[in-house]
DNA sequence: CCCAATAGTTGATATAGTCAACTATACGCT
DNA sequence: AGCGTATAGTTGACTATATCAACTATTGGG
């Protein structure tokens, strides 16, 4: 590890867990990227996650994370549904398909993890 | 730190790296992004830096480092200039402007790495 | 009931990343 | 030397990501 301590690690790291994370799920095949897969952590870490919930932690865009979830969605990973107390709020949660692939992509990064 | 060890604790901290680092350098202000960034570290701690050690060191297309590098270069924060030997090869180093960001960046990038 | 606030969607546009073609130089071979 | 091939870097055209602003639908408070 290089003097720059820091930085050099936190891209040395990313870069590792990227590629890892594409090759468990089917990154590329189901034209998931890196934003998409964060959006399942935190729908997976959140309870009666929204698509502002996901806004507020990733501080992105709240167009795009509209689209990401699309995305999900198209690709039966997750589905949304109307909060009956709030009918502006629409929960996501995983489907089985997106449950599956949740636990292969935390297998994944358990590998990062101990190559630590 | 929430039980996805790895990955939350990667991105939670790379957001908190990418927005101090943001401030540090006028990176708005100049337009430069997180490769930029990248691009000027790669430049301090290789000898001899080429446009080509910075596609290897970061795995990115040589076309957007090409392009990288002449923002660097157009805001005078990095100089090229052709190797005797390889007038293939341009090497790459910092202006006075650009020794003077980068140890704004280190000043900030060592913020992050004690709030750990 | 009206107004301001909020969740989410969409269209237009800007920025970043990729692929292929190209130039110029260098190296190895006969 | 002269040829073919490899390498460094640049550029143009394209795709993918990200951002901004305008919009709809719903909510909650006077």
């Amino acid at each position: 590890m290089p003097q720059t301590s820091l930085s050099s690690a936190l891209f040395t790291l990313a870069q590792s867990y990227r590629v890892t994370v594409r090759e468990a799920i089917n990154a590329n095949e189901l034209g998931l990227n890196a934003l998409h897969v964060r959006c399942l952590h935190i729908i997976a870490e959140t309870q009666h996650c929204t698509a502002n919930d996901i806004v507020a932690k990733t501080g992105r865009d709240k167009a795009q994370i509209a689209r990401l979830v699309k995305d999900l969605i198209k690709l039966d990973l997750v589905s949304k549904c109307a909060d009956e107390n709030d009918k502006r709020c629409l929960i996501l949660s995983f489907t089985e398909q997106g449950k599956a692939l949740f636990s292969r992509l935390e297998v994944a990064e358990q590998q990062v993890d101990s190559r630590l």
